[in-house]
DNA sequence: AACACTTCGGAAAGCGCTCTCCAACCATCC
DNA sequence: GGATGGTTGGAGAGCGCTTTCCGAAGTGTT
């Protein structure tokens, strides 16, 4: 059936607030406060109204409501790479890995009951970043969620300078007064260190990410001081870089350097996987002879053999509240700047 | 420092073409030819018009724009799922999974360089179906990329009808006139069959998923039309859900059904990773006793233990090759329907 | 019955932009 | 020198909607 079957033709273009005022017999004005639900009318008129909507299909138009009323029911998810060239295979890989996927997820599981939509944005270079302020100080989108990737990213002050209502997955490298929802990583890296001493690991090491992350130098801190706790004063790390492989890589490292190694920290579930290998091609067993704890719960941890002990992070639930954060300040932009740390927690499993 | 620092003073709003054309002391419709790049200029205006622009930091209103020239530089990922409820954890676990993340990154790989973005909406109700439908008649998007998750969804016609152009991942369900790509999952099938009987394998079973989604079916029919190639004029199948839960359970009765099997084919991943968790249970060493082959090669075969022999189709080349598709038709609508289809290919590790 | 006070609908002014006309201008040609 | 053709810039009409401002009713009070 084609699109107008069964209405009131109205030409070829789609029916505006004009045709259905005509067919009411009222104002645009009129068709427009009834469609919106404003001020009390005739619920004589009211009727007639909705009647003429429902003859001649009539569905608003987003743009032109958007461009009048400054509000366009959508935020964007601003992904921000500073290294990005345009076709950067890292992004390919950021894509792939469900922390992508569960931060939408968790997003949309608020913006969904809001009637808002998310616009995905990836701004790599400068020039990128200052069209996407722009655009966003438009009300091309009523704000931003930003997943900032850089150690150094101007973005999160650019927006907070422009005045566009924003808020970060992770906190700011350096402070910027922005709404922010976070991990206490270092709690989770403490989890991690009482429970490796707990097991009655004695020679324990890390293998943490790039130091310039702060997500990763929070976990750093965290063990260190956790460490510190048990009486351990010095904790050899190695670092790399998320990567499975690089996990691989520093489990060798730190192997050859400590071969008595009895427990090891890995920042994320990804190198622990990699960790593991390392170990299984040393000779190692897991958990009996070395202690293995990751760092993420991702879908790698129950998937790998044996199964990864590791910290979760609610990431969906702070993604959600990181969008309810947003939505917050889009209605208050006065609102004070405030940031939410969840709390990680151990889960047991076989590594460890 | 403030956002007009710098720039010439207009007040408190942003910079309009308006201002622009003021500051150059030229008309706006000059101002906007400009900027556009449209005819051509004298030379002397085009730059007084540039000169203006950066004084006043002007940044073209997208909204604006967008009204007249009826292109709005968006295209919609429409996550269609006919069950959803408004906190449907099966979404979480569709977002949490690469597959949405593969999808993404594959389109943005090509939309970034179109200097397109995409707006993600979420639709299960035939309510918000129609409004959707009604949104992209009115040009909220230039088109739309539809992940089509139920087996029986009217959205792909819905759209054909509005005349939006829109391009599906995965083949329609029921015959649509509309763009899609695909895997040629039954030529996936057939490698997988054809590995298994290679390595010697027997007694053959499948684990396949839901049977009305058409993924799943044209497994199933290629698995079988190869496998009675190979003589197996019958093969048991067990269905699951995709999730890992549903392939170890429909391991345990197959097993149970048919001790002697040797040979394993599953629809997915995940569920292989299910299936090798009850392999183990029931003493079953893969792949010396059962070989086991999955389907997707997603982060889970590489993680699983022993890693998983697997069929790989490449997604992000298909959800690529589906903007271009999309893009393609936004250009001209009079564009012939297209299909394009992807062949898998067999990645062989451990598990087979 | 005259007054103030409230309620309600319509006219019209935008929101910021594009693009069609059209007038003005310059160079060229007979 | 006047007619011709080709540029180029400006005026202004929209795109579809919201919302202010008013005037016209309707309600209640003395």
């Amino acid at each position: 059936m084609t699109a107008t079957r069964g209405h009131t033709p109205v030409g070829e273009r789609l029916p505006t607030l004009e045709d259905v005022a005509r067919v009411a017999g009222v104002s645009r004005a009129t068709a427009s406060r009834v469609i919106n639900g404003i001020r009390n009318v005739d619920p004589q008129l009211n009727e007639q109204v909705w009647n003429a909507v429902g003859a001649t299909g009539y569905v608003p138009n987003r743009l032109a409501r958007s461009l009048v009323t400054r509000r366009t029911g959508t935020v964007a998810l601003v992904v921000s790479d500073s290294e990005a060239h345009d076709d950067d295979p890292f992004l390919g890989r950021f894509f792939a890995d469900p922390y992508f996927g569960r931060v939408v997820g968790g997003l949309m599981s608020v913006l969904r009951q809001a009637g808002v939509q998310l616009a995905l944005q990836i701004v790599g270079t400068p020039d990128q970043r200052t069209r996407l302020v722009g655009d966003l100080r438009h009300g091309q989108a009523d704000g931003a969620v930003v997943l900032s990737l850089p150690a150094h990213d101007p973005l999160p002050r650019m927006l907070t300078d422009a005045g566009v209502p924003a808020v970060l997955i992770g906190r700011p490298p350096e402070p910027v007064p922005i709404d922010y929802v976070d991990l206490a990583n270092d709690t989770g890296a403490a989890l991690a260190a009482d429970h490796l001493v707990g097991r009655g690991a004695r020679q324990i090491a890390m293998i943490s990410g790039p130091a310039d992350v702060p997500a990763s130098s929070d976990r750093v801190s965290g063990f260190r001081r956790a460490m510190a706790r048990h009486g351990h004063g010095w904790v050899p790390i190695e670092h790399g870089n998320f990567t499975r492989e690089s996990g691989e890589a520093a489990m060798r490292t730190l192997l050859a350097a400590q071969p008595g190694l009895d427990g090891v920290f890995v920042a994320n579930d990804l190198m622990a996987l990699g960790a593991q290998t390392a170990l299984r091609n040393a000779g190692r067993r897991v958990p009996d002879d070395v202690r293995v704890v990751g760092f993420d719960d991702s879908s790698a941890a129950t998937a790998a053999s044996p199964a990864l002990t590791t910290i979760r992070h609610p990431l969906e639930d702070m993604a959600a509240e990181g969008a309810r954060l947003l939505l917050a300040r889009v209605e208050d932009r006065t609102m004070r700047v405030s940031s939410v740390i969840y709390e990680p927690t151990l889960v047991v499993r076989d590594s460890a």
